[in-house]
RNA sequence: GCGCCCGUAGCUCAACCGGAUAGAGCGUUUGACUACGAAUCAAAAGGUUAGAGGUUCGACUCCUCUCGGGCGCGCCA
């Protein structure tokens, strides 16, 4: 929030100064953080940039621009100075620091939510991995992503939707019957070969047990319908554990299956209207979708000639039914194996008359397993995959949530089993929730203080370590910020190791709990701040912030 | 063969539109508990950012090529 309101004071002083020098536009600059050696809080570029455009000297130009910025910014600015090649480093006023301080200790959850002034309709759709076995390691990595998103996303005000598309048609359906179908004879003694191709694991046997226990006439039993609804349960319950709810399970069945009165699916519909508008064309006894057209490398099948349609289509009529539901922003998060649909998704947006920025699609890496040095593959249909369950009820929802975000999706993620079953300091996650059980600790100490009935007085805290406290609280909003620009939750992992670090440091040098009442109200505030922070910060994970561990 | 992503400390990874001495955790070495939790802190060691060239005041970041890893290239889902 600070840095926001620095930039924007700074921009109409930049702008000012760029009409003095006769130029006919402002330029973009930058406000960061200088690196830690230097003795300031923002570093400016503006000057370098401006030197360039005017071709003077870089820092003749800083020289004039902090001339400027002490005379219309001292509310703000305690000291300004150049550095380097041209950077105008800026102190911050102290009163600054402490005003954001009482803003977090009166706003707590909310600190950081814009909630009256973003109401944009987002749908967040992630997992949608299809029912046909538990989800396995690498959906948990989908799962962790998606769902911090859509927490960041909401507490920016958006007005959020988390979907699951449910795959629940087409020829893997098909297979998923027909495996539990072989087991369930097997069960009964029939000694019947098993699919080649079929699923394997163990739970496909559970469902065949179920289905005997049950005591139905084999001809009566919806095999597919079975398997569906066991295999969504559990879904459902192993992501209730690992703290992800969808809003929405929406049924491929619904758009590919069902029909209208005239007869028709809202497949037929959205490829109907593709043709209509010329986007899609019969040859070869197929409709094709012409996405060259909006930048894919070749066009695709939409139907294929004996009249079935491809997965491809599904996913047309999908897209355009989530814009008719009032989405206006659409985010896909999927599998970096993936990747190759992108192109043919983000032409049917365009084709549906939305702009390309309408849908997001973002791609994770997948996560590759390590277990004794071996790897391990993950096919759902090998019967050798890890399931997410498994891992959350070794390590902890909270580590393994934490895990999945401290890395950028971009990132390849090994998990090594081994070290993740390690339940010890070495998983920065308890590092972080020691803060908060550190803070709590003070707090119950202090209830035996009978001196603590006073106002607190922000100016006492004065110390190096006092102040580098509050300027990381005052980053929360700028992380968030940074999240919603990338798209992508991973950043608050750095931010609240980061603000662990500074606190523990804190705690070292400056003891809470003093002679001094005023001093120590004082500090109880900060630190209730640091609370609040750190819970908000984990709350966006998905993770808890015990009181005790 | 073509396309997308990645390559940063011994290991796993950060680095906010291109910015200052490239940062954390783990591991290693050495210190610190008779006041709020040592699940902590202080200090040390560890780097030609895969390699080569280019763009510029400035490159981990942008461009070209090479090498290495992952993934994808079907009228499958």
């Amino acid at each position: 929030m600070i840095k926001q309101r620095i930039t924007e004071r700074l921009g109409s002083i930049v702008e000012k100064y760029c009409k003095e020098k006769g130029l006919t536009e402002s330029i973009s600059f930058a406000v960061e953080i200088p690196p830690k050696n230097i003795d300031a809080d923002f570093a400016v570029n503006a000057a370098m940039l401006l030197a360039k455009k005017i071709k003077a000297n870089p820092r003749v130009v800083a020289q004039e621009i902090i001339n400027i910025i002490m005379s219309e910014m001292a509310d703000f600015v305690d000291k300004a100075d150049i550095a380097g090649a041209g950077f105008i480093n800026l102190r911050l006023k102290n009163e600054i620091l402490y005003k954001e301080l009482a803003a977090i200790i009166e706003q707590k959850e909310k600190y950081g939510s814009l909630a009256s002034n973003n109401k944009e309709k987002i749908m967040v759709e992630f997992v949608s991995a299809n029912p046909t076995g538990p989800l396995h390691i690498g959906h948990g990595r989908g799962a962790a992503i998606g769902d911090s998103l859509a927490r960041v996303l909401r507490h920016l005000g958006y007005n959020v939707t988390k979907e699951y598309y449910l795959n629940d048609v087409g020829n893997q359906m098909q297979v998923l019957a027909e495996s539990v179908r072989l087991r369930y004879l097997q069960l009964k003694g029939d000694e019947v070969p098993f699919l080649e191709d079929g699923y394997k694991g163990e739970y496909i046997i559970d469902i065949a047990k179920r289905l005997i226990s049950e005591n139905k006439n084999i001809n009566a039993i919806d095999f597919k319908k079975e398997a569906v609804k066991d295999i969504l349960a559990t879904i459902e319950n192993d992501l209730k554990d690992f703290s992800v709810v969808f809003d929405n399970w929406f049924s491929e069945g619904g758009i590919a299956v069902d029909k209208d009165k005239n007869g028709k699916t809202e497949v037929d519909k959205a490829c109907e209207y593709l043709q209509s508008t010329g986007n899609a064309y019969v040859q070869d006894e197929a409709l094709w979708l012409a996405s060259t057209k909006f930048g894919d490398d070749k066009d695709r099948v939409l139907k294929r000639s004996d009249g079935r349609y491809t997965y491809l289509a599904s996913d047309v009529a999908y897209h355009k039914n989530k814009f008719e539901r009032g989405f206006t922003k659409l985010v896909n998060l999927w599998g970096a194996d993936h990747h190759g649909y992108v192109a043919r998704i983000e032409a049917c947006v365009q084709m549906l008359g939305f702009s390309k920025e309408a849908l997001k699609v973002l791609l994770y890496q997948l996560v590759s397993l390590v277990r004794n040095g071996k790897p391990v593959p993950m096919s759902t249909r090998s019967g050798e995959f890890v399931p997410l369950k498994e891992v959350v009820d070794e390590v902890g929802k909270d580590a393994c949530r934490f895990f999945f975000l401290l890395r950028a999706p971009d990132s390849q993620l090994e998990f090594d089993l081994e070290l993740a079953k390690k339940q010890s300091g070495e998983n920065p996650v308890f590092y972080v929730q020691y803060v908060n059980a550190r803070c709590h600790s003070i707090f119950r100490e202090s209830q035996n203080r009978t001196d603590l009935n006073t106002e607190p007085d922000f100016s006492l805290l004065n110390t190096k370590e006092e102040r580098e406290l509050m300027k990381q609280l005052s980053t929360f909003c700028d992380i968030l910020a940074l999240c919603e620009k990338t798209m992508s939750p991973h950043h608050f992992t750095a931010y609240l190791i980061e603000l662990a670090d500074i606190y523990h440091k804190f705690y070292e040098k400056c003891r809470v709990l003093g002679d001094d009442s005023k001093l120590t109200v004082s500090r109880l505030k900060l630190i209730e701040a640091v609370t609040i922070i750190i819970k908000n910060g984990l709350g966006l994970l998905g993770v808890s912030a015990p009181e005790k561990m």
